[in-house]
DNA sequence: CGGTGGCATTATTTCGAAAATACCCTAATA
DNA sequence: TATTAGGGTATTTTCGAAATAATGCCACCG
């Protein structure tokens, strides 16, 4: 349980607690609105109190845990408004953060694209119809948005892109054994890739807001059911409708 | 010392240390690039570790003080690069957040700019001169320019632009010693506030990045020096006087 | 019968000391 | 003289227990 020890022990006990919490909270290992008893917690990690504050603290800076006064830590909850949200602002992040590297990327860059998306593609060959359930190819998936935009130039602008792309990454997982298969998915990847490559900004752009808002259509339409009735979107949060 | 108290004690002594430890960062009362040993910080704060440990750790995860595994943790260094990206980003986030908020604004987002424009002048011209130095002043105009972009209806949006605001706080704050009086710069807050009231969203936009790209140019220019040699913009720097 | 106040229980938060690690200075060797 | 190995000090990191606040329960009162 809890696991993917594979995220490579940070050197500090707090940093190797707070990544496998990341993941396990991404992967809904922990799931959304799910309290976070210390108890609990502290058997599942075998740390002790001061490196667990330590890692809710800062995931609850990334916003994947909400901290409340005096009354413990809660997984982030997941609603509809805030999927819409977290897209809206993600598409803004993106198409300039592509846009940037497309401009400004060098031949690193294109290599970077290319052996990410190689890998990808092999893996998912390899994995068969259910490809999007494997944890490598999450990495794999990941890896190659981030070397579309690594080019970037802006530190800033990629460290917001991640956070944002991770906790989108959160509601596909959630939603990701409702969906069906999606292979059409990939010859998208292609298709943007492609468009990067041949620094085609405006197709690329178009391209890679298409992507991310029919991938958050998809999570809606086929894993709707697991978000809370629609009113109280969670926590703390009134937040109307977005997008 | 260190403190301003002001910051209205949250619920918990970490929040409240939190809060009073971003502060003293972005006023500059802990420097650029300053080593934060925990036995002084014990002192100067009045509490034990884990308080501190925790605050820390989320201003790590707000780019206010850098972590170093092992080896402890350091206020955030500046550099003109920083700045330079800082602003940039500002530029997307603030254009994009004003220009929704134009969209959706309501009458009680016309009144709290009216409101907040209202404090921030009138307390400008009760300090004269050197209104810029004063503390009160900076919450007002923090307080405008929130009110501007308030009703942008993106949680996310919201709150990345306030982490950034408060990094290029930081940037104004240390320079402002150095700077010639910003007259002008009240007029423009006066034009962005008419131009966001009567909904010309393209005239907006272009106000507000000017404003951002001139607050950072003159910061360069009148407190370049303040930087660490333009080359290595990085951590680890002992850091030449600053404030 | 419904509501309220107080007490016991549970969980979080804070503390200071113990363990682990990095840093610095000295000395020995090549 | 330059380099490295050793050892002692300074700091950070982690621990488990004490203090503090919240929660639920039950008796008591209206």
């Amino acid at each position: 349980m809890s696991d993917t020890q594979k995220t490579a022990g940070s050197e500090t006990r707090s940093g190797d607690v707070l990544n496998r919490m990341r993941q396990d909270i991404i992967n809904c290992v922990l799931k959304p609105g799910e309290k976070l008893k210390f108890e609990t917690l502290r058997n599942l990690y075998s740390v002790s109190f001061s490196p667990l504050r330590e890692a809710l603290s800062r995931l609850s800076a990334e916003n994947l845990v909400v901290a409340q006064d005096q009354k413990g830590f809660v997984v982030a909850p997941v609603s509809i408004a805030d999927l819409n949200d977290l897209t809206d602002v993600r598409v803004l992040i993106e198409r300039e953060a592509l846009a940037r590297a497309i401009q400004r990327g060098d031949e690193a860059w294109e290599a970077g694209i290319l052996s990410s998306f190689y890998r990808m593609d092999r893996l998912q060959q390899k994995l068969g119809k259910e490809y999007y359930l494997s944890e490598e190819w999450s990495r794999l998936h990941g890896a190659f948005h981030l070397a579309l935009v690594s080019a970037c130039a802006s530190p800033n602008l990629l460290e917001i892109r991640q956070k944002l792309y991770e906790r989108a990454h959160r509601y596909r997982r959630m939603s990701s054994r409702f969906r069906p298969q999606w292979r059409e998915k990939e010859a998208e990847h292609k298709t943007i890739a492609d468009a990067a490559l041949d620094r085609d900004v405006d197709a690329a752009l178009r391209l890679i807001e298409r992507h991310i808002r029919e991938t958050t259509e998809n999570v809606i339409k086929y894993a709707g059911h697991l978000f809370p009735p629609t009113d109280q979107a969670g926590l703390a949060d009134p937040q109307t409708d977005a997008a």
